[in-house]
DNA sequence: CATGGTTACTTAATCGATTTCGAAAAGGCA
DNA sequence: TGCCTTTTCGAAATCGATTAAGTAACCATG
């Protein structure tokens, strides 16, 4: 491997000349510094982030913190893409991306004890069990996080939109004529606070009365939870119009519930999912949904970091709602 | 932070210790030792992966190259469920992950140069286009790589068994009575050229005859494409019986066009996926499909670069081939 | 010509951990 | 007692890069 002290004597110049010439330091002659610079491209120079890490005290490494809790981490689409949206943000800004979990190798660590060890600048925080100790203690700690659809106080996060979503979703199909609408939720999170509450208040707003049995508990990610839920509501005596589910793939429960039960969609029932994942714009009928700007979540929560990271004293927490996009299919019929 | 040097100054003892007794040397006392690691303990030292790092040259970091072309890397469920496991079993061994790309920040990297500049000790290929020079250059760099469905010479490689799947396919479908069986491939990559290859061998040997317009050139992850070559199937005077498509996904694609055009599933028309991802097995009727065993396939990877970069004496580049397993499901009629 | 100010470098310490070599102390044996 | 061996630990170099502080050379100015 090619180091600095290579190209110090390839120069006969001393190291930190070279250190200065490759960094652009300004007490280094123009002349010798092109030189230097032409040398070390031949030579095929890299500088070693290890080595730069370990003086700096900065390694240019974001951490991610994505729990496949019910292996519905990185299998599920939403959170892939704000993985891959961080990721190139983040390089962009020069940094790398490192998974954080418990327990490497023998040594048995929390998340807190991983990301120090790799000498993380900051870590990004998503998809896990917020009220789990080890994650607290993370975000409590000296080491910048950011969270993702939750927001501990004083701390950095980015939000999708869930109330605003909800709402719209809401007032979509009231415009289409619906008044007997259904709500499957998924696990009481805060995600389904948010999704809830906003649900109720826009009824309220509405001036719709739904009644207790049109809101199901279901769960995320979940097609069968979601089958059962739509059983139940099928079964009421006075059905709703509409059912409104916990996400996009969770619904494929519910149509498989509702194509057994001979009631078609958009027919004798409209539906509508949550997340906007590409299966809901391929199937037919078009899966009416709200998508959620998950790549500009990931990269705002980057940039994000990398602020707190590179600026921490003018930083302050900020918590950044980013809104969805109502995606209308063809699945809410207009009665 | 503490270090191994605030340690020695606890116990008085020079810092060289420390690292023996934290490290088990052979050469300290016990008592000392066992003093040492108490100590360690309760100051809460954590050792510096960096330093580490700097000094024995070994990052204890696996690269893992996988690129969102057409963004059907990570999104690509069969990639995920391969990262996901790459990762646990590379943490099994106290390895951490860290995405490989070019480009970082303002440095223009090739992946090779990335993965030297993160003192990576090996690096996982795949979802990547082979023929890529950049790629080729890090496979015959002095770093260690396992690539994913697709061999280089003289390396190691993990491959998903294509050839019995496709011909377990064939043959399933055959059983059940079928023989005009259409096929919809994917890009011409070595993965089609295997499942090509394995379906074109099967029929021969079953004595079919398929005529070349059964033979459809699709896309991978790609519901339009396959709708589109659904629709030429389904044009044919002498239409197939079974349609096999490039993977579940794009499938989607299919099975809305034969719905469109009043043709049940398998009533009118046998279908098969390829893959076994979720929703093949929350669709109903239930998808009859190939499931690749991408956890093994990723953990085996893993496996293998572990070997090569802690045993390279010993080591030899194997290529090892996951089998798969068929998921009969409802969508192949029995005739 | 002495003083002061630039310019252009070098020296040497430093980040945290590992390891080679050496040395002191203790024990064994004749 | 003297010599050798074993045990136990420390000094110092090292990994590659950065940087504060220092130095030499040069020019300008009164």
């Amino acid at each position: 491997m090619v180091t600095i002290t290579d190209i110090s004597q390839r120069c006969n110049v001393s190291r930190a000349t070279v250190s200065k010439a490759l960094n652009g330091h300004s007490d280094i002659n123009a002349e010798t510094a092109a030189h230097i610079r032409q040398v070390a491209k031949e030579m095929g120079y890299l500088p070693n982030a290890t080595a730069r890490a370990l003086k700096l005290g900065r390694s240019h490494n974001i951490g991610v913190l994505f729990v496949d809790k019910t292996s519905s981490g990185l299998s599920h689409e939403y959170f892939s893409r704000i993985l891959e949206s961080v990721k190139q943000e983040a390089e962009r800004s020069g940094y790398d991306i490192t998974f954080i979990s418990r327990d490497i190798g023998t040594l048995h660590m929390d998340y807190y004890e991983h990301a120090k060890y790799r000498n993380c600048d900051g870590v990004i925080i998503a998809s896990v069990d917020f009220t789990d100790p080890a994650v607290i203690k993370l975000v409590n700690s000296d080491i910048p996080t950011v969270t993702l659809d939750y927001v501990f106080d004083s701390h950095s996060a980015v939000l999708s939109d869930n109330v605003a979503g909800m709402a719209e979703l809401v007032r979509y199909v009231y415009d289409k004529g619906h008044r007997k609408i259904a709500f499957i939720h998924g696990e009481p999170t805060s995600v389904t606070q948010k999704r809830l509450g906003s649900f109720h208040k826009t009824c309220a707003e509405l001036g719709l009365t739904i009644p207790e049995a049109y809101i199901e508990a279901g769960t995320f990610h979940d097609p069968k939870a979601s089958g059962l839920a739509t059983r139940r509501l099928l079964a009421l005596k006075d059905r709703p119009t509409c059912i409104l589910y916990p996400d996009d793939f969770s619904f494929i429960g519910g149509m498989n519930e509702l194509e057994k039960q001979g009631v078609s969609i958009p027919g004798d029932m409209s539906v509508a999912g949550y997340d906007g994942i590409l299966l809901s714009q391929v199937l037919r009928p078009r899966l009416t949904t709200y998508r959620q700007d998950a790549e500009t979540m990931g990269q705002e929560a980057a940039k994000q970091l990398v602020e707190i990271i590179e600026r921490p004293k003018e930083w302050i927490p900020r918590q950044i709602t980013i809104p969805g996009r109502l995606l209308a299919g063809d699945t809410v019929r207009a009665i």
